[in-house]
RNA sequence: GACCCCAUCGUCUAGUGGUUAGGACACCGCCCUCUCAAGGCGGGAACAGGGGUUCAAAUCCCCUUGGGGUCGCCA
């Protein structure tokens, strides 16, 4: 069986590039039928917080990205990887460091001059005088000194590190008895029965440390997968400059969950020449070994494109819901479908979405004043006149169709064109030159309203003209 | 600096020795049209450079260049 991971540390929000290997992880575990699990890796007490995991969390429900099993918190597991430090204690493959973190600095220093990679030097590797005085020993693993680490990635292929430049007995236990980043990875990676590790290929040289750790314990280890970064468009590393890199900004921004999520598995990963995918053809679709090796960089432009398209083919009652959280509630208007399908072809965003809503049912508080230069001429307005009466003494109508056809006949009668008033009356309607069809836009304001909008701009040109 | 990874249009990518190097976003033009969009049609645009291997290289090998990542008692 497959079981993938996702394994977040809770020091602010949820990245996209983390969703991303998480979409990965996901998709790869329903795939095959497996296990996809949620741990969050709050072992550094001081950076870690509980709002931060929260956030993470809630980023990740809205995704819709659901994990088997309960959470993992690392914090909670302190005396469980005890218990392995002190079994490679008991077995010599580790041992006690009596090293200051000042001699620490002093070494790396000097390795540094002399251009060398900074690396622990093994001094208390086979130790057994008394140690100094005062210090608190930290816990390090007995890594080999020499050979090659070499691991079969499905994403890179075949990687080899060599251990005399790479490699030093690190830290598994810092003095304060607390464990590292490394070592509970490994621990809970392997007590979780993970098999395939798809994450970051910044973790791409923690890797051979943690191959240490499991070689040492005698597990088995696991398939990894080491996704390239994702860049800024300047083609630099995404970083929180670059604006929206937080899961949750995009929601705020109006973005739907599946249009991320297709947007993020198409960075890296593709399957032809498909652009589209839903949830149901990634999961059947996506394979780690196809992940593009090279980084990628983001492009906003792409996201819009498929947001719009999911906003266009959304079904409408998931639109009226999406919509609520912009404040726009329209469950309950008569004419919501014509509204919807009005606005649905225009908006690249919920948020648009919901701003284009509001013009349209809101009463226009104030008229975009070139438009009405423009179009409100001196003719101009009379034919507004005439439509105005027309459509009073005409009486009620409710249906697009009905406007339209009212409209069209009104127009014949005077023997004019639709351009002569289709911009008169949108900024009547909306304020401004710019709205969906005008005889949709009627149809949802709704006739009596209607009237009184022409009516507001009538009066308010009367009263611009007397001045 | 050391080590590791990477390299096809501006961007995301297809391509696994023989293609007029394909698609998508963006851009430009035309059409449609009551405005703005949406939509339809069309256009420009790429194999980083240099050496090999081969009858044949975007595809395989080497070097150079460029980019990225990692070098913590952070994760």
């Amino acid at each position: 069986m497959i079981v993938t991971r996702f394994a977040p540390s809770p020091t602010g929000y949820l990245h996209i590039g983390g969703l991303r290997t998480a979409l990965y992880s996901f998709l790869w575990a329903r795939k095959n039928s497996g296990k996809f699990l949620l741990r969050i890796e709050d072992t550094d007490l001081a950076r870690n917080s509980k709002e931060a995991a929260e956030a993470i969390l809630e980023a990740f429900k809205w995704t819709g990205l659901a994990n088997d099993g309960e959470i993992l918190y690392q914090s909670e597991r302190f005396d469980l990887y005890k218990t392995y430090v002190k079994q490679l204690l008991d077995a010599n493959k580790a041992y006690k460091c009596y090293m200051s973190k000042e001699e620490l600095d002093v070494l790396r220093e000097s390795q540094m001059a002399n251009k060398e990679r900074p690396r622990y030097d093994g001094r208390y590797r086979d130790f057994n005088g008394t140690p100094s005085e005062g210090v608190e020993p930290v816990i390090r693993i007995k890594a080999p000194t020499e050979g090659q680490i070499s691991f079969k990635d499905g994403v890179k292929g075949e990687v080899v590190f060599n251990v005399k430049d790479m490699l030093d007995d690190f830290i598994i236990a810092r003095s304060d008895g607390t464990p590292t980043y490394n070592f509970v990875v490994t621990i809970d990676d392997a007590l979780s029965g993970i098999t395939d590790v798809i994450r970051g290929d910044d973790h791409l040289s923690n890797t051979p440390k943690q191959i240490v750790i499991y070689q040492a314990l005698g597990w088995k280890v696991p398939n990894f997968y080491h996704v390239p970064m994702i860049l800024n468009p300047e083609g630099k590393k995404l970083s929180k400059r670059d604006g929206a890199v937080d899961v949750m900004d995009y929601k705020k921004e109006g973005y739907l969950a599946e249009a991320l999520l297709n947007f993020l598995i198409r960075l890296g990963w593709s399957h032809g020449d498909q652009e589209i995918f839903s949830l149901e053809e990634m999961r059947t679709l996506f394979d780690p070994s196809n992940i593009n090796k090279s980084a990628s960089a983001y492009n906003a432009e792409k996201l819009l494109w498929l947001n719009t398209h999911y906003i266009k083919t959304l079904p409408s009652e998931r639109l009226i819901e999406e919509l609520k959280y912009f404040d726009v509630d329209i469950s309950l208007h008569v004419k919501k479908d014509v509204l919807i399908d009005a606005l649905r072809d225009r908006a690249k965003t919920l948020k648009e979405f919901a701003l284009h809503v509001r013009q349209i049912l809101d009463t226009p508080q104030n008229y975009d004043e070139k438009a009405v230069e423009k179009f409100l001429t001196p003719q101009g307005i009379e034919i507004l006149k005439g439509y105005f009466e027309a459509l009073v003494s005409n009486g009620a109508m409710s249906e697009t169709s009905e406007f339209e056809l009212f409209t069209k006949d009104f127009l014949e009668k005077k023997e004019l064109k639709l351009k002569d008033l289709a911009q008169s009356i949108r900024i009547a309607m909306v304020g401004s030159a710019v709205s969906p069809s005008i005889f949709e836009v009627l149809s949802i304001i709704g006739y009596q309203e209607v009237v009184k909008r022409i009516e507001n701009l009538i009066s308010y040109l009367r009263r611009d003209y007397e001045q």
